[in-house]
RNA sequence: GGGCGUUUAGCUCAGCGGUUUAGAGCAUCUGCUUUACACGCAGAGGGCCAUAGGUUCAAAUCCUAUAACGCCCACCA
């Protein structure tokens, strides 16, 4: 391509992407010590965000740099299922052709989101690449792809036969929308709560010797109620423990009971105690277990045939006026009260979660989060910032049981199936009869496991685990086998702190139970990205900057450079289309001063001694930077690295060097003039080189000009 | 209720092993059709480094409070 005075990003970035990729040079290979990245997969679910660009962006900076230092690097990239918010947003594209998904059917149904996934993954690929990222393209992996769906069976496997993973009854997050359990994980609750109110309750004791009253935020839940609590220590209620209460609106009595849990000083001093809707009472039950337990909801949170005639099949929104109106004209509602309350809400479809009593999978995680705290204890995996240590540390001590059973169509269906008594039995493949009772097998589980479980496993599941050999049982060592040998471990992880506790503690959990490895070293949490305002970019607030179309303007270098400058030490992003500016301008300067060099370069003497002093500045100039910037990038200081090559080539080169030797350059043929030039190529071709890792195209163009070795088959500077 | 982060030029941010006039990019102002680049060149203005104390010969930089903004965790009905 020619030279313009103006460096015209959009081909060239095309060409050496298409020509790297297709050429094989994004592939592991060399006898150098292997360096290994696994992408955090992208949902499916649409477009990648600039939060996808700065986070591509660092890591291929990273295996850029290692692989010229000459280390065998394997960018491993691949996309995850992403459950609950695939399935969503599959079911809203269908509702608008007027399609239910439970009047299709599973299979129908599947099929579609299998068709969603496969034009989402394409286009995804295709920003990853149009961004200059130097992935492994033909190792492209699918958290449901066959091989990594028979990791998470064996993983499955293995965990159930240690007994950790099992069944239980308990008190879940359920989403009514999605019909769904949901982990702790996935409820969101507003700081501060969100408005509503405390409705104090006049509860009659059965021999009518008066009430008492209980205030609730959730009325509709007291026609599930099964107990009164008060602390054994206030004295205000200690006749009253062991009476009844005649439940209202029911022809139910209930107990009043003493549980250490309550607070005295808080409202009335009263619970109501529904079991089966808060996670609070039904521990009260399990203390208690004689008062009993009654869920009086639907899948969809309406009320179910438990309570009286009148409210069933009401919402609960609905049912919470009904009772309300009835209280009040019974006399029994003593006061409304605004309040803010906690809400807890389902982080991808946003509905108010119910508590539910349901029967869920859940892993024991304490014995895993063991091995993991260990592992960062010990210093095997450190966080970068250092900060993220502690923070990290914290939700592992304080654990609590995973729940990994989803009430949906899309993901891994559970490896358990169920002989003709309904014992359980997990396997790798559908087994005929139960291994252990011997009875004929008659169904498998109906739901599927929690999106985290597969990307819990995908450092090592996207290398090959586990080996051909494993079978059904406990995982043993010749399970790893990875198939590109050398690869795993991995050596860093690139991530965003909204997913530490997600994704980061359930791999290094995950790894070290099946692997016996931590599956990486350092986990590098970079910032988030805002908008000018300091406000998260949403497709709700339409505040999003679409890194293609940035790319598209500023050149994919462009927008690389200026997001590695802007991100210092994991600090969030405020950014402005403008911000882009500064990269571009960055790059068309260097293009310029090659463009300058390009029509002397006949005959430049790149080995002429330095004897002029302002040689000998440029050089040890040069040589300081390079160490420098070497230095940066190993200790993840990718904002200074970037800086540091953009004072140097402007400041120093530029401004400086290049001015200084302009006459000579532009003089006759002379061997001053010859070493001149070959003095400033020789300069130029390193900073090309430093600059490679941010610019990958910008930098391999300038090197075709000037007659230099592609930047990828070279060696970084020392 | 805990924890963390941020607060430095108009804007977005560096600087935090204490060292002479506190830096960058953008914006502003003044000159430049100088034969690489106006996505440029030469220059200029602009900051009691959130507040209050403290340590020190010396603090944006360390210590202690306070405030504002943001994020995370937590079963007060």
């Amino acid at each position: 391509m020619s030279m313009e005075s103006k460096y015209s990003p959009k081909e060239v970035e095309a060409k050496w992407e298409k020509l790297h990729r297709e050429g094989g040079a994004f592939a592991a290979s060399g006898e150098g010590k292997p360096y290994t990245i696994v992408i955090p997969p992208p949902n499916v679910t649409g477009a990648l965000h600039m939060g996808h660009a700065l986070n591509h962006t660092i890591q291929d900076v990273l295996i850029r740099f290692k692989r010229l230092q000459g280390r065998r690097t394997l960018w491993q990239p691949g996309t995850d299922h992403a459950g609950i918010a695939t399935q969503n947003v599959v079911e809203r594209m269908l509702a608008k052709e007027g399609k239910k998904r439970r009047e299709m059917g599973r299979e129908a149904f599947l099929e579609q989101v299998w068709a969603w996934k496969d034009e989402y993954e394409a286009r995804i690929v295709g920003q990853v690449q149009r961004m200059g990222n130097s992935c492994d393209w033909d190792r492209l992996r699918f958290t449901m792809d066959e091989g990594l769906s028979r990791s998470v069976r064996a993983a499955f496997v293995h965990l159930f036969e240690k007994g950790l993973i099992y069944r239980g009854k308990y008190i879940v997050n359920w989403c009514p929308k999605d019909r769904t359990a949901l982990s702790d994980d996935e409820v969101e609750t507003k700081d501060g709560g969100e408005p509503g109110h405390l409705w104090h309750l006049k509860y009659p004791l059965a021999d009518g010797s008066g009430h008492i009253i209980v205030a609730t935020t959730r009325p509709e839940t007291m026609l599930g109620d099964t107990a009164v609590a008060v602390n054994p220590k206030d004295e205000r209620y200690q006749g009253m423990i062991g009476k009844k209460i005649a439940l209202p609106l029911t022809d139910r009595e209930i107990p009043i009971i003493a549980d250490d849990f309550v607070e005295m000083d808080f409202g009335t001093g009263c619970v109501k105690v529904t079991p089966a809707h808060d996670l609070n009472d039904f521990q009260v039950f399990q203390r208690h277990p004689d008062i009993g337990v009654i869920n009086i909801m639907n899948e969809d949170a309406s009320l179910n045939e438990e309570v009286p005639a009148r409210f069933q099949g009401l919402d609960r929104f609905e049912a919470r006026k009904r009772i309300v109106v009835e209280f009040e004209e019974l006399g029994l509602l003593e006061k409304i009260e605004d309040r803010m309350t906690p809400i807890g809400r389902s982080y991808r479809s946003g509905e108010p979660i119910e508590y539910r009593l349901s029967d869920q999978w859940f892993v024991d995680m304490k014995p895993l989060a063991e091995k993991a705290l260990a592992s960062t204890r010990e210093g095997r995996v450190r966080f970068v910032p250092e900060r993220w240590n502690d923070y990290y540390c914290k939700w592992l001590e304080n654990v609590r049981p995973w729940c990994i059973s989803r009430q949906l169509w899309w993901g891994h269906r559970i490896p358990v199936w169920y002989d003709e008594d309904g014992v359980a039995c997990a396997a790798l493949e559908a087994p005929t009869v139960h291994p252990k009772t011997g009875k004929p097998i008659v169904r498998q589980d109906d739901d599927v496991l929690d999106t985290w479980f597969s990307s819990g496993l995908w450092p090592f599941s996207t290398l090959g685990w586990p080996g051909e050999g494993a079978s059904a049982g406990a995982a043993t060592e010749e399970w790893i086998q990875p198939d590109v040998p050398g690869h795993y471990p991995t050596d860093v992880l690139v991530t965003d702190r909204g997913i530490i506790f997600f994704w980061v503690a359930r791999m290094v959990m995950m790894a070290n139970e099946l692997t016996g490895k931590d599956p990486f070293h350092t986990v590098y949490i970079h910032g988030t990205i805002l908008d000018d305002k300091g406000r998260k970019m949403s497709k709700s607030l339409g505040n999003g900057i679409d890194p293609l179309e940035m790319a598209d303007q500023y050149g994919a270098d462009a927008v690389r450079f200026s997001l590695l400058n802007l991100s210092s030490e994991g600090q969030d992003i405020k950014l402005s289309p403008t911000k882009f500016e500064m990269g571009r301008n960055f790059g068309n300067k260097i293009w310029n001063a090659a463009r300058f060099l390009l029509p002397h370069l006949e005959g430049a003497d790149m080995g002429a001694v330095a004897l002029d002093p302002a040689d000998r500045w440029i050089r040890s100039r040069l040589a300081t930077v390079t160490n420098t910037v070497t230095k940066l990038l190993e200790s993840y200081k990718f904002a200074d690295a970037a800086m540091e090559l953009y004072h140097f080539a402007w400041g120093d080169f530029c401004s400086w060097y290049l001015e200084l030797r302009k006459n000579e350059i532009h003089g006759e043929d002379s061997p001053a003039k010859r070493s001149a030039v070959g003095s400033c190529l020789r300069v130029l071709s390193d900073i090309t080189m430093l600059l490679n890792p941010f610019m990958p195209a910008l930098t391999e163009e300038l090197r075709e000009h000037l007659g230099l070795p592609q930047a990828i088959q070279s060696a970084w500077p020392v």
